[in-house]
DNA sequence: TCAATGAAAATTACATACACTTTAGCCGCT
DNA sequence: AGCGGCTAAAGTGTATGTAATTTTCATTGA
């Protein structure tokens, strides 16, 4: 199997730390697919691959199992988990009920100042792009930005750790990725991005329920239209069901 | 600081592989407060309560950390995490949300028959140890299992394994584990009880959103006990508010 | 008295050797 | 040929030694 040549001894961009950087090279591995799902991690060969000794790489394995992008079966070691495509559809509606809970939190606990003006910055910034009827080369990568910008930030407003770490989670589950765009039209962009107007609206005039429900159909939205284009290019494929799944895990 | 006598080297009861057992041990030890939240656990003091040597130690602690259990830093080891009172809460809070999902997928994808005689069984065993309008000694910790035969019966149903992962972290929040008796009265018992019997109609009308609701505020409705009993006790105890929180951290 | 400083001690990070378990393939048997 | 068990290879689990980092604390100078 070629000593999985995908990782290789880059050096890691977290200093001081090889487990960190190995955990980094081998979750990127995992969500670009590079390693197959279900397959077997061998500790030995991504000791060698990446040129560490095999403690940093038990380390980083058992922080990514701990992410729940590995299994962990004793005496047998990791194993890249599965995805099927019903779990990763699932992913996004346990998102949309979490950040449904965050933009409550965020409206009941208020914005500091900085939240504020980041939030509004997005907002504008939003509003510029959309300007025009049409996206050109690239817009769609800076509207990714801003919209993670007033996520994270809504986030942040929510106080709340573990409900941090658990959306966090349901942002890496493969396919879900940030990474992985989900083709959409500039049409669907221009309505989610109202939506965020509306949330902010609902948060400043401090109505949690309201904010709740509006971030949950926000975050539902990006659901529908996942499905939608899947459908939609399993038929272009006039292939059978499964292709759907695996155009969009690749 | 003595060896943290409170751990011992019991052997561990998954034969097989010690980190598993290290981390049943050192789980077990954070949850029931021997070692107090904000602590340093020491590698080295560790393997020799444990008799063990550092290497499961320091893989019991990694998973630990992946279960939220355990905060990390580099160079500086681990420390039990801290639960502010407000985390707490907010824990079930998530939780309410999670559960709702939950209850939706079982509703939407349907109980096998297998899991409609566990639950139909749970809620006769709860109406006949109800019939008597008060509890006897023991009680409430039958109970206690019969709610969580009832709960955990829906989760297999909702057939979603993150989601079962992230109620569980939510259930291992130090306090809100189910061996801290948030003591109630028969009467709420009673009323969480009804509860569980309109839940599971809504599951077998497929009724997706309405056993959400219900869920949701069934989960809720524990929460709000729970401030209450922590008001009540700290008024008891005419001591200053942070009382309340040691309490039931404890 | 207090802060800065600089070893020494304590502690974590990493590498590596060895033990144990699983896996795979071979051989003999039916 | 097919099945069961044996053996070697591969792979994971554990122990331990060494390197690097943090922490402690006594010392020094203002």
């Amino acid at each position: 199997m070629a000593d999985q040549a995908v990782l290789e001894p880059t050096g890691g961009s977290r200093a001081g730390n090889r487990a960190l950087s190995v955990m980094d090279q081998i979750r990127e591995a995992v969500l670009n697919g590079s390693v197959a799902a279900g397959e077997r991690l061998n500790e030995v060969r991504l000791s060698r691959a990446l040129a560490v000794s095999r403690t940093p790489v038990r380390a980083a394995l058992q922080a990514l199992a701990g992410e729940g992008l590995l299994d962990y079966a004793p005496n047998r070691g990791f194993t890249v988990r599965e995805f099927p495509l019903d779990a990763i559809v699932d992913a996004y509606e346990i998102r949309a009920s979490l950040e449904g809970v965050a933009a409550r939190f965020a409206a009941e606990r208020g914005l500091s100042p900085d939240e504020k003006a980041t939030i509004e910055r997005s907002l504008r910034a939003g509003d510029r792009l959309l300007e025009r009827g049409s996206f050109e080369t690239g817009d769609l990568t800076i509207y990714r930005d801003i919209n993670g910008d007033f996520h994270d930030t809504l986030l942040a407003a929510a106080r709340n750790r573990m409900l941090a770490e658990m959306i966090r989670i349901c942002h890496h589950v493969p396919v879900s990725s940030s990474r992985n765009i989900v083709a959409f039209e500039h049409r669907d962009v221009r309505r989610r991005h109202d939506d965020h107007h509306r949330i902010y609206e609902a948060i400043i005039a401090r109505e949690p329920w309201r904010a709740e429900m509006l971030m949950r159909e926000h975050v539902s939205s990006v659901k529908a239209s996942l499905v939608k284009s899947m459908t939609e290019r399993s038929r272009d494929n006039d292939a059978d069901a499964t292709s759907a799944g695996r155009l969009l895990v690749k």
